[in-house]
DNA sequence: CGGCCGTTTGAACACACTCAAGATCAGTGG
DNA sequence: CCACTGATCTTGAGTGTGTTCAAACGGCCG
């Protein structure tokens, strides 16, 4: 792995920007302090690999910071994305030891580590880091289950805009805007390769139908990557979902 | 719902058919004692729908017999299976009260029933019960994963391929035999039209693929339900996968 | 027998793919 | 400053896989 670097400084939990949201949001701090001591922070450059599928993996962990792609591969080369890992989310199964899915930093990423078995152990005696990984768990089952319907039964248009859909909303409460009514905005972590990965298409297809949003006014695009999206409310129409916009209630 | 029952008389957990697989497998006997005074049986029949999304729903509970199946609708009718339920597999969501998918009963099934609040009391009191259920879990998300390969990036042909060695496979470990190298013989416990909404395809294009691994010999039929293998790894190399058959070491 | 359900098969069509050429942009070096 | 390169993206034309619409088959049960 190029690059990568082991910070030997990781910063604080109480000042961690995801201390509330990841596996360890519901610590106490005397669980917090035993979670300090074996914990570590990485660094990865955009497009660097953090991880490949099969490869032994010694160490679990939170993305801090930055945007990965979990995924997978055919022998022939076809590729399926199967999660976008965002500040906070989960890397890693323990009582595994290898990997099931390549990971790649889509851009510069930290992550918290620990290694694999002191934090089984650790989750063996702290409920509380059980619990809240099982919560994560059951909403990462819950968003790749709408995924599902989206690979299999949705339209190349509909892909499209589901997908702007989840990262608008998703952008949203990150930056902690409720579902403001106004016109958002946001960049696009993905290359349209990487959207046609997600989404089960080609990238000449992402192509066209983002062309094809934008001529119709549901979005609109500065350069490449920067989009408006002046009514949300059309655009979850073009996802096809109902006007919630498809939010387990 | 109709002609559905609840069987007053649950039998003892110890004689269990489900007892070392489902979400009690790890409980110890005084940990079984308080799941067992909560427990009920309610018994559905083929066909029959178990629970609606969006519906309120007040238990949890396991398959202990027959395959349900769960799945997501668009108002329009477009239909994605996202999980075929087996004995042993868990329905319901702790600390969530509304039903998020359709589950419909394929065959007879009958479920060992939990009413939601007391199973998550117990839960929080119970870390076998919060364990197992985690590692259910993310055994759940690996095949929604391993499945989002499936609808996204894979041919007709490889989805039939795909979905026939899964239930071989799955046959082959519910009746404890090991991976027998001789021909493999099962029933398809699902209709042409819930396989097409299990692979995102038309009844169609399933009975089409079907016919053409008959006729290349891929698979023997015995009317429409019952399938022979006569080769385990040529179907696999069909599914496009590796020749372990995509198990996650 | 007639009706229903699940299934098979056929013919025509459409959506997304493949292959290919250009456009746009950032970075690099003359 | 401009030309060169490579990566990313857009657009076009033709093809093919899976869909749609339609008809017919077989088994089961009243």
């Amino acid at each position: 792995m190029l690059n990568e670097r082991s910070l030997s400084v990781a910063p604080d939990c109480g000042d961690c920007p995801i201390r509330h949201r990841a596996v360890c949001a519901r610590c106490e701090s005397d669980e917090l302090e035993r979670l300090e001591q074996i914990k570590y922070y990485r660094k990865f450059e955009a497009g660097q690999s953090i991880i490949w599928a099969g490869d032994r993996m010694d160490f679990v962990g939170s993305v801090v910071s930055g945007i990965a792609t979990l995924s997978q591969a055919m022998e022939d080369g076809r590729t399926q994305m199967v999660g976008l890992l965002l500040p906070s989310d989960f890397v890693g199964r323990p009582g595994r030891n290898t990997a099931a899915y390549d990971v790649v930093a889509t851009t510069d990423v930290v992550m918290c580590c620990f290694r694999r078995s002191p934090f089984e152990d650790l989750m063996t005696r702290t409920p509380h880091i059980a619990q809240r990984l099982l919560e994560m768990t059951l909403d990462e089952l819950d968003a790749a289950r709408e995924w599902m319907l989206v690979l299999g039964r949705k339209t190349a248009r509909e892909k499209i805009a589901s997908l702007l859909s989840i990262i608008a909303r998703r952008d949203a409460t990150l930056n902690k805007r409720g579902a403001a009514a106004g016109p958002i905005v946001f960049d696009l972590p993905l290359t349209r390769e990487a959207m046609a990965d997600y989404l089960g298409l080609t990238l000449e297809t992402v192509s066209r139908q983002i062309s094809a949003l934008k001529k119709d006014g549901v979005i609109h695009l500065e350069g490449k990557r920067h989009v408006t999206v002046p009514d949300m409310s059309r655009l979850m129409d073009e996802a096809g979902d109902d006007a919630d916009g498809g939010l387990l209630v």
